[in-house]
DNA sequence: TATATTTGCGTATCCAATACGCATACTAAT
DNA sequence: ATTAGTATGCGTATTGGATACGCAAATATA
């Protein structure tokens, strides 16, 4: 059997959107090497343990939430000294949270959980704002070519929320009836008889994914994909 | 220190292309667990390697050869018992080589080295069957938004070369016109004042791809692409 | 009643992708 | 020689989707 003293943790980079901004999810362990250092979600893989079975585990145990949307990012392990203690490889995951999932992170025995705006972030543990920049990339280029911004809206959303949405995360501007006409001529984006709670301007329309034809649209060969100049 | 049981290995999942056939890299290791069966080229990370470097090292020592490009793919450690003997978690990496090396690959002290059709291969060991199945399918995107299909031609190439790839790679029809208008458009394939050796028809150019000048342009906010109906 | 604000729909324009015609330059066969 | 065959290289017409706008509708507020 192979000596190895290499060690395999996974760590979660959780994305919220809320009030037209980006958030991370940080949380500041209560106990260990990390008290009173914020960093992301994650820990060290059991034996016998998935790695994406690890990241649910961890999501669960140190912020008390299921994710709506999670995917393998990328896996840390070209500077054996990312964690001074040992070598650790890290498999980074991305994951999405709704807008009601975001109203309600809380503290666990674990540790405090909290959300940070992605323009101001505090000091992070290892090289874990490295790995935010890289995920922040990823949501950018990801929100082009996968309808993954309504896994951060909640169920029925109005379409200036989706817009708003694609305008600050890509920090681009973009004609909003152009956005309007090429997002309701996708087919999958229907709107409901509901109206949103009035605030100023015309009522609006709540709108909703569905997510049933989208799948349908795909299998026939739809490829999605929203670009601004 | 915390107690774990898992071991990281690294693959390698190398691509040629020769006679208008995509080709997958393949050893049979000459001892070992995994002697007489054909598998991808890899093996364990050392302690204080990084992961590149363990596939650099593993592409030396059992293929014997450089690639031109390398990139992480996806990590594999969903199945704790994709390796029957004990859990491996697996850091599978994509690469390309040129038809230089294509031509060059030889049997090291190692291994038996060889190049299989993608659509011709052997019974492999462990899940490397779908991980290759996942990495023709990266390639298959990337060619459409990353000017990586010149990574698998010679220095020097026809444009018919580069056309048939495209053709074969993605298994589509392409207009050789259009093609053609298209790439030259871009402007960093330059005609050379060389001709390829003559087969039938009408001599062709040949013709290079100019890097500094790719690069160039993408700081300028060029972004590649490619597409067919 | 006027003003501000946001929503929702429609049309004109333009550019890049597509479809396709055809001359060119060679080899090979008769 | 002449003809057929083959692959290269260049050009133009068409079109469909992205872009740029104009503007009416429906509400709150002053």
């Amino acid at each position: 059997m192979i000596q190895q003293n290499i060690k395999i943790a996974v760590d979660a980079i959780v994305f919220g959107y809320s009030n037209n901004t980006l958030n991370v999810l940080l949380i500041k362990q209560k106990y260990g090497v990390l008290e009173n250092q914020w960093a992301l979600v994650g820990g060290f893989v059991k034996d016998n343990e998935g790695l994406q079975d690890a990241v649910v585990r961890e999501l669960k145990e140190e912020a008390g939430i299921d994710v709506d949307y999670l995917e393998q990012l990328y896996t840390f392990g070209d500077d054996v000294k990312r964690d001074p203690r040992f070598h650790v490889v890290s498999v980074a995951y991305f994951a999405l949270v709704n807008n009601s999932v975001f109203t309600l992170i809380a503290d666990t025995d674990a540790a405090d959980a909290r959300w940070f705006p992605v323009n101001n972030l505090p000091d992070l543990a290892f090289d874990h704002k490295a790995i935010i920049d890289l995920s922040i990339k990823r949501l950018q280029s990801k929100l082009s070519y996968q309808p993954i911004g309504f896994d951060l809206l909640s169920a029925s959303f109005l379409f200036s929320e989706l817009e708003n949405l694609y305008c600050t995360i890509l920090e681009k501007e973009i004609d909003r009836r152009n956005f309007r006409k090429k997002v309701l001529n996708f087919g999958f984006v229907e709107e409901t008889n509901k109206f949103a709670p009035q605030k100023s301007g015309r009522p609006a329309k709540l709108f909703k994914f569905n997510h049933k034809k989208y799948r349908k649209l795909v299998e026939d060969g739809f490829v999605f994909e929203i670009k601004f100049a």
